[in-house]
DNA sequence: ACAAATGACACTAAAACGGTATCATTACGC
DNA sequence: GCGTAATGATACCGTTTTAGTGTCATTTGT
């Protein structure tokens, strides 16, 4: 029983590198090498953020991903939403059969409550926050905003 | 992504029924009657109860299924545990790569956190205390108990 | 003996998950 | 214009999990 799939993790770990990035677009090439995720898998996933507005795409040579939106407006919750679809922790007996009770209806009651904590807890993560707490030695984003303004690398 | 698969939920509901039966044994027929679960899904899920130790069985023509433990004792983390494999709502980045940083390690924290928070959560429901909010239209356990009254049961 | 019950276990179907592969299109730079 | 580096779209595949079925053996009360 996962909460976190890997598609969502694995984005959450490009949507990080991508922030620190800031406005400088990054390739699927350079996102593999970063960060060790399988190249077809991660296009999929790169390409569905994009549909889905959170990444902006550039084709062609040069070209990559940028951060569509603020890195505070990426949360857990919207990765959740777009590769696990959705959150319901719950599902059958309160669906069709609407519940046969017997007794056992409050556990919808409860399972919803712990349902809506989790949720509200999984939205206060954004990208934006994990990468505050990045930790010293990671010091990223300074190497590649110096790289970047020659631009061109060609690894 | 669900937390609750189906045999957790209707192993809830079905041990709800036992639990409100008290110590008259309930055959998986009746169980089947009352709460409409499949017949083979719910005898291998009522097996596997058994063989945990949550459930006390009798083989032969007036046997059935009787609760091994106190109804407080049976908590919903434990049918979790035995249906769905335990709880680990993470797993990939933080085993085996040991997480190769760039500032997303502190996901790792992030969701531990919530995870414990909702375990923790998951852990205070149970058998007992569902039951316990049963609704008052719900007069289960008076009509069993005088039907019950001549079966002598014997263990 | 018979019927009603569980025990043990093998099997299948469908969905989700993780990953791969292919071809088309676009755009930069020479 | 051509080559190359990039994304877009999509179809496919293998494994695991989930959900459910089926069969036969054994036990037990009447």
């Amino acid at each position: 029983m996962k909460l976190i799939t890997r598609n969502t993790d694995y984005a959450m770990r490009a949507l990080c590198y991508l922030a620190q990035r800031r406005e400088f677009s990054a390739s699927a090439t350079e996102l593999v090498r970063e960060l060790r995720i399988p190249r077809p898998f991660l296009r999929k996933l790169l390409q569905k953020l994009g549909g889905e507005g959170i990444l902006r795409s550039t084709k062609g040579q040069g070209g990559g991903f940028t951060l569509a939106r603020s890195p505070e407006t990426v949360r857990l919750t919207d990765l959740i939403r777009i590769f696990q679809g959705g959150i319901q922790l719950n599902e059958c007996i309160f669906k069709k059969r609407v519940c046969p009770n017997r007794g056992t209806c409050p556990l919808k009651r409860e399972i919803d409550a712990i349902e809506r904590s989790a949720l509200q807890q999984l939205s206060k993560v954004s990208i934006a926050s994990l990468i505050k707490k990045k930790r010293p030695q990671d010091r990223l984003d300074n190497k590649i905003q110096r790289a970047s303004f020659k631009k061109r690398r060609s690894l």
